[in-house]
DNA sequence: GCCATGTGCAAGTGTCTACTTGCACATTGT
DNA sequence: ACAATGTGCAAGTAGACACTTGCACATGGC
């Protein structure tokens, strides 16, 4: 039943909020593997800035890495993503359903 | 067509970081209606502080407000939740398939 | 060995944010 | 009118965050 996809919703969702982590997501999504130094070329921002976004990413499992002689490879991992659209879903269906009721209970003649 | 889904993604991600927001978003999406004083109290901080919660979760039209009366009733609003949850099913399936199509590539033998 | 390239650690700075306290204003019931 | 309840505005504070600079360490090619 897929346990627990959301225990880090906290840090996940400010993950995504950082425009320059969803930019760096959106270049390893398209090119699939890229290094801190290459990825900062493409940035406004010093290596290092790019370093800590990729650490943040990696924290919550958005991006893994792995050491390659002298560099670092990065690379995406979608599951959190899908993970946190279909919690979303699931509550905003629910909540849906939730508030169609409440609606129509404040529609009924109040009987008492 | 449900215009412009994510030209807010900084400040609706940031939105939901705040686990005392999506407190307040999950009790409004199984009671329906509630004001700020009533939230706080739910809360273990000051009613101020659910207020401007809920300022941040309207300027992201998560929730709706109107006045009634001397109170202010709020009404979660779940658009953006669904809109945010496929744009991210949206993105994540299209990096897999590129990043299936890389994977492929790195396995094909070296012609050159 | 030596130099270039890539990485990692640490400390410093400015800005944003969550939360508080204090008070003034608005509405309802007696 | 008066008190109670609910709201709104403003300023202050502590902590988090994005980003920088500076330097030490590791790896690869000449």
């Amino acid at each position: 039943m897929t346990t627990a996809v959301l225990d880090h919703a906290d840090e996940l969702f400010a993950a995504l909020a950082e425009p320059n982590r969803r930019l760096l997501l959106e270049h390893l999504g398209t090119h699939g593997v890229a290094t801190a130094t290459a990825l900062a070329a493409e940035l406004p921002v010093t290596r290092q800035a790019v370093a800590q976004h990729l650490a943040v990413l990696e924290s919550v499992d958005l991006v893994t890495s792995a050491r390659a002689g002298r560099e670092r490879r990065y690379t995406v991992h979608v599951e959190p993503l899908t993970a946190a659209a279909s919690w979303m879903n699931h509550v905003a269906t629910q909540w849906d359903a939730r508030l169609a009721a409440i609606k129509a209970l404040a529609e009924t003649p109040p009987t008492s």
